[in-house]
RNA sequence: GGCGGCGUGGCCAAGUGGUCUAAGGCGACGGUUUGCAAAACCGUUAUUCGGCGGUUCGAAUCCGCCCGCCGCCUCCA
């Protein structure tokens, strides 16, 4: 069996075969990097992530490219409106690009958070100005493009095709037009490929026709040529952005080069807070920052940054995910059940003794990494490939209650776990703060000498004074269980 | 107005013609265990899939109508 993805461009899921056999090239539309990353940004790029990360359990070698917006993406109408970034420096009093570079640390801080693998490229268009420029003027040759006053328009009426992705049709377009923004155009769907600046514009760049910046189109179609050729084998993005912006790249690319521009068109679904669009005008625009750290009136905790991901692959990508603290409360207990039952494995499996791997369990383990990649192969359906990980979850604390696992045994079940719940889905983790390390060590024993003090307590009946340890311990985030063989503990 | 999507148990969510009296998680309740807990385990928690019709031997799954919700169409991941 191998992975269906369902290709936005023709509505169904299809086998996915890369055009180069082994190798898969993936395009992600980046963050415009103006303000933290939020919640919508979270699904995306976790949606993404998963995706990339499968591909390479598959054994494909994946080229991952993610551009960084930081020129060109304009606040309102393309036409009309100022760029993103030139506002929020003006907010900030920084230089663009300064805003820019603190929003593009900011967003690898939380996406590394998330346990998202970092793209193998991540371009910044504002570095791609002179390829942006190259393929305008290729444009302008070919007549697709024309110049008026500096600035030079994509002329829709010459590309049959646009419209294709999103489902559109271009005389109605014309026909249920808006007032008409600008002169300077043919046609009210002309999108921009160069702007003209006026003289106090921040962000401009020399070109053949005057001072001015690239539309925000251009630059996915470039640095995903330059990256990746063409056609690329997936372009990611969210729905959002099916029309115009990809709509638009497929139109430059494609009446550029006349060839293909993408095989397989990924789409994700937007994110809801509380049942509605998130909005700032609406109060309930979180960032990740807000929900790792619970600052936010909407929230009544802080969450683990794994535990967004979780509820993330709770759902499938293409369906709209509405975040809300109680959703977000379960996935963290749901989160926290597959963490330490993983610990508890590792830390048995050290413990027990030597042996062969238990037959009948390496056929249930098996049947469960089957189960998973036929969940993951059917366009990704992380819902269920998670589910697989509960039941791994339920093996796995019945072969600790048993107590009769060989070592060989739990390793195999601590080896899924890595690989499906790590590998593939970004939510096990290799090792966790308190498998080793000096100061935990030392944590260990510091905790033991309490404990000692309470079974102390404990066995002269004073309950009392074993409580208060317990209590207190649990206040600063240590809890205490007495198991048949003693009492254990663990970080809350 | 145009385009698209959704409505499954208390909550989240998979399933899209028969294996569904519907996966999994969270929560709740009962039990085992415990000095009491916690954790873990076992069990219970939708004869039903927004409503009404229809197609079919058979529908949560297909069709029609109705009700409700959401998104895109201007920037957004």
């Amino acid at each position: 069996m191998s992975l269906k993805l369902y290709n936005s461009m023709t509505r169904s899921k299809e086998e996915f075969k890369p055009a180069r056999k082994g190798e898969v090239g993936v395009y992600v539309c980046g963050p415009t990097v103006y303000g933290h990353a939020h919640l919508g940004h979270a699904k995306s790029y976790v949606s993404f992530d998963v995706l990339v990360r499968y591909l390479c359990y598959l054994g494909y070698s994946v080229t991952y490219v993610q551009n960084i917006t930081d020129v060109g993406h304009l606040t309102d109408d393309a036409d009309q409106g100022e760029d993103k970034l030139a506002v929020a420096a003006k907010k900030e009093k920084k230089h663009p690009m300064a805003v820019a570079e603190y929003y593009t640390r900011s967003y690898f801080e939380d996406m590394d958070r998330l346990n998202c693998v970092r793209p193998d490229i991540s371009p910044r268009a504002s570095g791609h100005i002179t390829e942006q420029i190259e393929l305008v003027k290729t444009l302008l040759e070919k007549g697709y493009a024309y110049e008026a006053n500096g600035s030079v328009y994509f002329e829709v009426s010459k590309f049959a095709d646009y419209g294709k992705l999103s489902g559109r049709n271009v005389e109605e377009m014309l026909a249920g037009a808006r007032v008409e923004v600008s002169p300077e155009k043919r046609a009210p769907v002309d999108f921009a490929l160069w702007k003209k600046a006026e003289p106090n514009h921040i962000m401009q760049w020399p070109s053949p026709w005057g001072p001015g910046y690239p539309g925000w189109h251009l630059e996915c179609s470039v640095m995903s040529m330059k990256y990746l050729g063409q056609p690329i084998d997936i372009h990611g993005g969210g729905i959002e952005n099916k029309f115009p912006h990809h709509e638009c790249e497929i139109a430059q690319s494609e009446a550029a080069n006349g060839v293909q521009f993408v095989r397989y068109w990924v789409h994700n679904n937007m994110v809801t807070v509380d049942g509605q669009k998130m909005g700032k005008s609406l109060n309930n625009f979180i960032t990740l920052k807000q929900a790792f750290s619970g600052a936010h009136e909407r929230l009544t905790k802080s969450y683990d940054p794994l535990a967004v991901r979780q509820l993330i692959l709770n759902s499938h990508y293409r369906s709209p995910l509405d975040f809300s603290d109680p959703a977000l409360f379960a996935a963290q207990s749901g989160y926290e059940k597959i963490t330490e039952t993983v610990k508890a494995v590792r830390k048995q499996m050290h413990a027990a003794g030597e042996g062969e791997a238990d037959k009948a369990i390496a056929e249930e383990l098996q049947q469960l990494k089957e189960k998973f990649e036929a969940a993951m192969n059917d366009d990704l359906n992380t819902s269920v490939a998670l589910s697989v990980i509960f039941e791994l979850v339920r093996l796995a604390q019945k072969l600790l209650e048993d107590n009769a696992a060989t070592a060989e045994t739990l390793d195999a079940v601590d080896d899924l776990f890595s690989r499906l719940g790590g590998d593939c889905l970004g939510i096990v983790k290799d090792e966790y703060p308190q498998d080793g390390g000096v100061d935990d060590e030392m944590m260990d024993r510091l905790v033991d000498v309490l404990i000692e003090q309470r079974s102390a307590a404990r066995s002269r009946k004073d309950f009392a004074a074993a409580d208060a340890v317990r209590d207190k311990l649990e206040g600063i985030g240590i809890v205490l269980e007495d198991k048949p063989d003693g009492t254990q503990w663990r970080r809350k």
